[in-house]
DNA sequence: AAAATCTTTCGATGAATTACAAAAAAAGCA
DNA sequence: TGCTTTTTTTGTAATTCATCGAAAGATTTT
């Protein structure tokens, strides 16, 4: 049983997509990487709640990050997002 | 404006899809349609219960329904998941 | 009209989620 | 060593969500 149909659907992943405020998170990681004071300036949201939600993507894997001295920068994990698209489509009979 | 990049992310379709439960419809939905008795006897959770997920899913129109008689049946949009996968897909830079 | 069948709505409850302020942790700088 | 900056953790309040049994709505059959 391989390739074609697996619908390994990932839930963790769908729910971290689920919530306005990290999809707002990742239309500004698009093109480039950012820390959470970044990140906040450019969103409602207090800081610890934007720390918040980042860990919950980091865990989800739709989100890496990387340090810097004090800072941690994070950014898309493009591979996750695509994979759930594919088990998207999956969804649909052929 | 068009075309390229307009990342519509409806967040009530991802809502709608980030239940495990729901996903267990979707899957028994993909190649036939059914009426919620009939998907009652697949899941472990009572008629009730999935009538409710079922108009969630509806309302984010993932499915559609069809009467016949007494009966409703169910099936799956399959415009609606596609559109969804384009708009995860846009989530990542070029 | 009444009964039977299929389905949804109502009302209640427990669990999960989001959010903030305040405190704590981690790392570099004076 | 203290001081500042960046970030996470904690504690708590408010909201949302999934679930069930019971009742109600809708449609066909008798």
């Amino acid at each position: 049983m391989s390739g074609i149909n697996e619908n390994n659907i990932d839930i963790e992943i769908i729910k971290a997509l689920a919530d306005e405020t990290r999809l707002d998170i990742l239309r500004l990681l698009k093109n480039q990487e950012m820390n959470v004071n970044e990140i906040a300036a450019h969103c409602t949201v207090s800081r610890p709640t934007i720390s918040h939600h980042l860990q919950i993507m980091k865990r989800a894997r739709i989100l890496v990050s990387r340090k810097e001295g004090k800072e941690i920068f994070y950014s898309v994990n493009g591979y996750v997002l695509t994979s759930l698209a594919q088990s998207i489509l999956s969804l649909i009979s052929f």
